[in-house]
DNA sequence: AGCGGAGATGTTAACGGTCACATAAGTGAC
DNA sequence: GTCACTTATGTGACCGTTAACATCTCCGCT
């Protein structure tokens, strides 16, 4: 098993790699006709042309990002400040969604994970992705804590984020799945089939798409006429669901199926959604016979769970294509103040996915 | 929901970053001296020191990396490429797990992401990371394809795969877990178990770890004495588990519970897993009374499975790890050719995580 | 023929760092 | 007092590219 470098040990020689002044020597031109032929200049004869490229292509010629960033003063390069991607769902589709927006408009995206809401963690990383001369940053860390410090830090650049509360103060431009419509669609949902006791399992309170899932929750209740109850609190995971779940039906366990003190739980997420369902059949609770459940993100696996699951689906995808579309014009006018400003309402309406984890009662 | 920017419409003046030349300007020393504060270099005075340090924070000075870049001839970054990230587990956690790794080591890294695995993609993608003067590449693409494909691309950077086959020819060295240890495990938990017609629902043949678990199945099914079934191709997604799932209980509508040609499929992820027991659960088969399923990957999720799913955990992070710890080995040696090698074994060996859905027959 | 303008190319100077080398002052040995 | 050596700093070139401006040729127009 060891992987000793087989015979292939071309000893990378590690050789400097050719420069535009070398293709120019060997094409008998000078470097800046090279660099022409390089941004598609108008003006370059055919031959001209074909002469470089037959020199580049020779010399293995690859343009070098660095020199073309510090030449022009620009990068073509977007920065992601990225937190809990990859632990979470949404946070990791939207990045891989602002990354193919970036790059569809001809940009790179440059990505700075942070571990920690830390502050010196969050600094440290806009000054990692700032020294890389990135034009406008997308801030994909939906939480609230990050926004606000966010909002103070001294930034010469336009940012952007998804996920966030289009109507805080913070000052940065949002770009959001419209979290008020997800829930009011959960709730009308459950309200028609009867549910008058409807809990909700809400993300951890410092994130923004939980907060807003939250408040909305309590709005339409109220407009109901029912009775919201205090939310509970789960970090997202699977397995905070299945923590919760138990201690729910702990609580409970005297009581008969017909006599608990919910008919329906609301989960932020898919996967607290699923933890809580698992809970519940350890207690004996059938889902959605005695408990209805509904989720929140539609991931893949959610129409797989069972009972397949109720939930909301999220386009993040043109979540991501639009928060792009902001930064990019925001950009344009921080060059051209001139400019005229696009439309900067940016709201993808999300869309509910009913499937088999609701019951009317 | 329009989001005007607010009143903080600062105009972002894009006016141009100072440099060390206007810090030295301010501080009044060389911008020599600055390039030194700046590196930590010994022999500085502490007033010069901090007088320079001042004048940084005063004019919000911060180094330009594409000057650094370009200046030394490194860009201390690495590169990886990664395909199929966000959709599939298992490489989305390791690049996560690359990425901590290098900035461990003082690395950067930079991702370049592809959709598809046809070769002008790939090779656009290794122009990309060559171009942004990658020290070395990460491939987290574990298909076959890219791996040949990569193989014979001109390279002049060392690069390393995780999840490769380590006894393929491809002459990329390779940090991988254990697959066929893994699959040895679940064959064995399964044997022991009394199974005997065990099915494999293998990932698209062309994935390396597909191919190496499907291998394992085979080998050590022979070596039981067993009958290995030609193996089902799956592409990872939970869907398709459920289509394969539905096709195989349709083949065997009409037998009873006790005549199924088979008492136990391995998949080789968790995803598609959870797919297939959804199909016989539709079926009315009960897992793990009637079938037996073992997954792969141990996802958060599938703990809270039903039943809560028997799989095999890789630890990404520590491949990630090993990965760049290779790299970074190949990067100093291209560097300076006498340094010694250093270990290149590079097998992290998985682990069976035993839950509820295996039964004895 | 002379002139203006466009097309095709060359020349030189940035960009913001680092490197190799030069310089100046201080320190101790003889 | 001078030499060798260290410490603290400055000077100028260079990395690979683009921007601004210069040059030269060819063309049509008057």
């Amino acid at each position: 098993m060891t992987v000793t470098e087989p015979s292939g040990d071309q000893a990378w020689p590690r050789r400097r790699p050719s420069s535009i002044r070398d293709v120019a020597r060997l094409a008998g031109v000078s470097h800046q006709t090279v660099s022409r032929v390089l941004n598609g200049h108008p003006s370059i004869r055919d031959v001209t042309k074909s002469r470089v490229l037959a020199a580049m292509d020779e010399l293995q010629f690859r343009p070098s990002r660095a020199a073309r960033i510090l030449s022009r003063q620009r990068s073509q390069t977007i920065g992601i400040l990225a937190a809990a991607v990859g632990a979470h769902y949404g946070p990791a589709r939207c990045v891989s969604a602002v990354e193919d927006a970036a790059r569809e408009q001809g940009y790179y995206a440059s990505i700075a994970r942070i571990g920690s809401v830390a502050p010196h963690a969050i600094s440290a990383a806009i000054e990692d992705l700032l020294s890389q001369d990135v034009e406008g940053i997308v801030i994909v860390a939906p939480r609230t804590t990050v926004l606000s410090l966010l909002a103070e830090l001294p930034m010469n650049v336009p940012i952007v984020a998804p996920q966030g509360d289009p109507r805080s103060a913070s000052g940065i431009p949002v770009a959001s799945v419209n979290q008020e419509a997800g829930a009011r669609m959960v709730l009308e949902h459950l309200i028609r089939r009867g549910h008058q006791r409807i809990l909700h399992l809400a993300g951890p309170p410092d994130w923004n798409d939980a907060q807003l899932r939250l408040r909305a929750y309590q709005a339409q209740l109220k407009e109901a006429g029912l009775p919201a109850s205090p939310p509970l609190f789960g970090d997202w995971t699977a397995d905070s669901g299945f923590e919760i779940g138990r201690t729910l039906t702990r609580a409970t366990a005297g009581c008969s199926r017909k006599e608990l003190p919910f008919t329906a739980v609301f989960a932020a997420n898919d996967q607290m959604a699923l933890g809580l369902i698992h809970a519940f059949r350890v207690a004996g609770l059938d889902v959605p016979r005695d408990v209805s459940v509904v989720g929140f993100d539609d991931i893949p696996e959610s129409a797989h769970f069972w009972p397949p699951l109720t939930t909301v689906r999220q386009d993040f995808a043109s979540l991501g294509a639009r928060c792009v579309a902001m930064l990019l014009d925001a950009i344009g006018r921080a060059e051209d103040p001139a400019a005229p400003q696009e439309s900067s309402s940016a709201v993808v309406e999300p869309q509910l996915i009913i499937r088999d984890s609701v019951a009317s009662v």
